[in-house]
DNA sequence: TTATCATATGAATGGTGGTTCATATATAGG
DNA sequence: CCTATATATGAACCACCATTCATATGATAA
């Protein structure tokens, strides 16, 4: 019952000459977190989410975005950046179905996808502002 | 009134020929956009917050401090990794002020310094999983 | 079709950051 | 004091990634 936890792919037993695991401070708190921390999401995947999130420019794309549907030509003339940078940056929020888009003649429309997005994005915004105090 | 915005430091001027400002698509809109987006947090910082949430190794101490407060010899049996990973990137999170931390003896113990980053993992957390259904 | 505009994409590059190794600091016990 | 243990830190290495440049695709208009 303690194989397949999702944080690492090492057996633990393996460190046990390097850690300090003989003289834990309380090693049957370990086991109890990591019992607990079996029935999460992947860490894998929530990190990658931060990590999407985690960028100047694609969270100008999502602050704009939060606003208004702009195509790739108003977000290039907002962040006032390469048209290519601001392309490859969509891409990555499209992968990560942050943003979706839909076709207006010669222009490309984005917009959010998901509101929890929004959420996350205002959640850290107060996180910041309170920390500044 | 348009001078100072956070969203890049070049002027949105240069880009007159390289872009497609005169031809788009609703440059009322962009501008419109612009003005809301003074308000806000500082985009640099709120990408900052995100890329330290950004990371496997930092995911999975979060969530575990969010379990039990922790000693670093614990952190690193329950993680499986070396004992100066986990230091550093404990480091990282104590400068973002996400996790704090307090002598006890030869040990020291380390804690969730911000209730609002809880519900940031919870809320990713929700967004992964509603993701793969 | 041809020309032009809007967007996407591949390759190359420069910078950033996570891990490891070695070592330093600090604390408790003898 | 000295030793052992727990944690922190600096340097080096490697991998990843954001941007730029050049170019390709797609769509509209003449």
């Amino acid at each position: 019952m303690n194989g397949g936890s999702y944080i690492g792919e090492k057996n633990m037993l393996e460190n046990k000459e390097d850690s300090c695991q003989e003289q834990c401070f309380h090693p049957e708190v370990v086991e109890s977190v990591r019992r607990d921390m079996l029935g999460s999401v992947p860490a894998d995947e929530l990190a990658q989410l931060f990590k999407v999130l985690g960028d100047n420019t694609r969270i100008k794309i999502l602050d704009a975005l939060y606003r208004s549907e702009l195509c790739v030509c108003d977000l290039t003339a907002l962040l006032g950046m390469n048209q290519s940078a601001v392309s490859h940056q969509l891409r990555v929020l499209r992968d990560a179905r942050i943003v979706k888009s839909r076709k207006h003649g010669k222009n490309v429309l984005y917009s959010l996808d998901d509101e929890h997005i929004s959420g996350l994005v205002r959640m850290g915004s107060e996180h910041v502002r309170e920390l500044k105090r």
